[in-house]
DNA sequence: TAAATAAGCAACTTTATGGTTGCATTTCCT
DNA sequence: AGGAAATGCAACCATAAAGTTGCTTATTTA
């Protein structure tokens, strides 16, 4: 309710969506085990080609769930888990809101309004 | 890395895709504090129109983030919190991932491998 | 230095998404 | 009955997203 929560609307959706797509949770769960990777390394597991990739990967890093640095001939993708954790936190949020809510109907159906 | 894990990766995009629009974000927002509101009721807060917001109803109810049931002449639509609950957990998992990861990480500088 | 590796850039195609308008249907209320 | 309210359905439009191919650039390495 307070404007942190409102003015980050965008973001978040923009957090979510960027996870949304199979591809994406793909790469993110190999790069959330910590191994720091190529976009060619990346681009082994799937049936797509390294250019796809590349794009997924710039999905990825618009809203800062990865990073890539040059190494040399290599761009070196690296996970970040601080928006993915802003996210959790969030669907806690939601979660509580929900729990709390059900608390008022319960305790509004046991009163004397029924 | 379990099979249940793989085999929910369409699944689990899905849903994060759901959640990956303001729009939807929002009308979550007021069902998870607990209302219970008709499409209409739903299209207030909006600049859209009914049919707008009718169909992101539909793309939240398709992965059960949401449900409608008919009342009389109005679909009164109520959140669903199992999805949003797996979503955070599937993130908590992927944080814990990230933590080992870099505790590992930290064994291996620490040791003899320097 | 020349071949091979890794990646970036740009144009293009296809399909999904978000949104609209117009009209039909169901339900409620007087 | 008959009008108002709440939806549903379908066609349509515009833009974004996912993916491809072709070509260029930068770095290794033999």
């Amino acid at each position: 309710m307070s404007a942190k929560h409102r003015s980050g609307t965008r973001e978040r959706a923009a957090v979510f969506a960027a996870l949304g797509d199979e591809t994406r949770l793909m790469l993110l769960a190999k790069l959330s085990r910590g191994q720091q990777c190529s976009i060619a390394e990346l681009t082994e597991g799937t049936a797509l080609t390294r250019q796809a990739v590349t794009k997924h990967l710039r999905v990825l890093e618009r809203v800062r769930v990865v990073h890539g640095r040059r190494m040399g001939r290599e761009n070196i993708f690296e996970f970040d888990p601080k928006p993915v954790n802003e996210m959790k936190e969030y669907l806690e949020l939601v979660s509580r809101q929900w729990d709390s809510a059900l608390s008022r109907l319960k305790a509004f159906v046991e009163s004397d309004a029924n």
